[in-house]
Formats: structure tokens, C-alpha cells, sequence
DNA sequence: CACTTGACCTGTCCGC
DNA sequence: TGCGGACAGGTCAAGT
């Protein structure tokens, strides 16, 4: 799925465009994407659009909160049919966004017209209503470790954090949300190749030098990835329906056979915990 | 306990 | 062109 470039990136254009807005309708169509009632979102207005790991959080002024995760092939496509053409006053057509199609399983409307759909191919994702005061003591919210990107989580809280999980492999361990929140696939096999780290090396035989480069370079490839509006490897698309540009600067994530850039050497691909892991057997040693 | 495997779904791509 | 198998950005529950 997304991950947490791609999710941060849809959760600042819907801040954008939804903040304000009043919800008047809400359909769905696969009862496990939609645990809650529609009732308790029918009528009230929405404040902010937060994420937390790789969950968005949508916080209403009736003190509920929409929790939505997309998984592996989720999107959430905003269309503001209330744009009008300033000419003649009709609604524009939705030009960017996919119209809903089979895919599209929960619709949200709004009271300016625009309605966001949640499309999700294999039915992974979920919408979740929770009272605003229960989600962050929540199982899931409160089990994720630390934010990557938040300043105040630095690289001895990593190296730390390393010690604690000494027998796990380290490509497994930065897809545990419990660890780390909001890294996927993706990013594991960036930052790991980057940081010159073979995957399968136990957490706990990282040297401190070993840790602190892993814990720049996944700060790194995710501020690359939003700054690249995530990465578009299959399915994912923003708010708006665009595909994200990372994979354009990704080395080594999908590229097995491929020479490495440093040494030469073909990349490699094993299944860590069932996950296509990628690496270069000279670099990553 | 910690760790691994299977399940959840549907689609695409690749080799024969 | 068809068919089977591998694989896909994530997370749980169940099994060992």
C-alpha cells in the first residue's frame, strides 16, 4: 500500500480541500471497509485530517473521528464538483480524478457537491468510525512506535530501539509498525541498500555507526518520497487521481538482475517474511 | 513468549 | 491464445 509518503501525501491534499466541509451522505457497498455508522457522520462538519503511521484520521465536529487505512491498493479520490465553469455556471467535469467504477467501495458527499470515493481493489482497507477521545488509547493507535520524521525522535531513540528486538532481521523489523511507523516495503529496501545494510543482518549486530546511517537514510528516502508525491509502482494515485513520481528515484526496490550503481554487482531478490526483498550482495554485506 | 505462515482479495505479468 | 503460477505498497490471526 501506500505508505507513509503516499498516505501523508493524499492526507495534505485532503486537509486542503475537505477541512470545513460538511458531510451529508455516506454509501458503501462491502460491510467489512465500513465498521461504524453512517449516522454518526451524517451532518457534521470535518476539522482536520491527520495521519498517524499509515493511518489517516479524520477528525469531526461532533466528536467523532473516521479512521481510514488503505492497505495495499487503496485511493481516496477527491472530486469538487463544485467547481463551476466561471463562464457559463455549469459544473465542470471530473477531468482528473477516475470516475467511481467497481473498484470504488465507500462514497463520501459533501455540502459544496464534491465527493470523495474510497477505491480499493482487494478489499484490504477499511473505514473506521471511533469516538475522537478513544483513538489515540485505541489498540491500533496507541501500539505504533515513533513518527520517523518527528524531530524529537532522534538517532540514539533508534539505536535504542535497535537493542531492544537484538534477533530480529532489520528489513522485518522496519516493516513492524510497532518499531517504526509508516515505513513499508518500499522504503525498507531504499534506506537498507543506501545504508549499505544487508537485510537479513539481526537488528542487534547493527554497530552504532551501522544504525545511525540506517536512521538517516530512512529519513531521507521518506522525505524524497513526499517530496516526489509518493511512489506510483502500481496502483497508487493522490486525491486527485496523479501517480506519485518515487519510483523515479528509487535504486534498487523491483530491480532484480539490475547492476548496481556502485559495484556492479546484479541486485538480488529473496521473500524476508514473505516480502520481495531486494539487495545488492556486494554492498549489502 | 518470539517467530513464521496463511489469510484476506483481485489483478497483472511472465513462461510454457 | 490459454493456463498456471508468482507476485503485488499491509496487517492480522493462527500455528509452531
Amino acid at each position: 500500500m501506500p505508505e507513509l509518503p503516499e498516505v501523508e501525501t493524499i492526507r495534505r491534499q485532503l486537509d486542503e480541500k475537505i477541512s470545513g466541509l460538511t458531510i451529508t451522505d455516506v454509501n458503501f457497498d462491502v460491510e467489512k471497509m465500513f465498521k461504524g455508522n453512517k449516522k454518526d457522520l451524517i451532518g457534521s462538519k470535518i476539522k482536520s485530517v491527520n495521519r498517524r503511521a499509515k493511518l489517516l484520521e479524520v477528525n469531526l465536529d461532533n466528536k467523532n473521528t473516521i479512521l481510514l487505512h488503505l492497505k495495499m491498493t487503496g485511493q481516496l479520490l477527491y472530486n469538487d464538483k463544485s467547481s463551476t465553469d466561471s463562464y457559463s455556471g455549469d459544473p465542470l467535469p471530473p477531468l482528473k480524478t477516475p470516475i467511481p467504477n467497481k473498484s470504488t467501495h465507500v462514497t463520501f458527499s459533501f455540502d459544496n457537491g464534491a465527493v470523495l470515493y474510497f477505491n480499493d481493489l482487494r478489499k484490504f482497507g477499511y473505514v473506521k468510525i471511533l469516538p475522537t477521545g478513544d483513538v489515540e488509547h485505541s489498540r491500533i493507535m496507541s501500539e505504533f512506535g515513533p513518527e520517523p520524521l518527528d524531530p524529537k525522535f532522534g538517532e540514539e531513540d533508534f539505536y535504542a530501539r535497535l537493542q531492544k528486538r537484538k534477533g530480529v532481521k532489520i528489513k522485518q523489523l522496519l516493516l513492524d509498525q510497532k518499531f517504526l511507523a509508516g515505513v513499508g516495503n518500499i522504503y525498507a529496501n531504499e534506506s537498507l541498500y543506501r545504508a549499505g545494510i544487508n537485510p537479513s543482518k539481526k537488528a542487534g549486530d547493527l554497530g552504532r555507526e551501522e544504525s545511525n546511517k540506517l536512521f538517516h537514510y530512512i529519513k531521507k528516502v521518506l522525505e524524497i518520497g513526499i517530496k516526489a508525491g509518493g511512489a506510483s509502482d502500481q496502483t497508487y494515485v493522490n486525491a486527485f487521481g496523479k501517480k506519485g513520481k518515487f519510483m523515479d528515484f528509487a535504486k534498487i526496490y523491483g530491480k532484480k538482475g539490475e547492476i548496481c550503481e556502485f559495484c556492479g554487482s546484479k541486485f538480488e531478490r529473496i521473500a524476508l517474511g514473505g516480502r520481495g526483498t531486494f539487495f545488492c550482495p556486494t554492498c549489502q554485506k
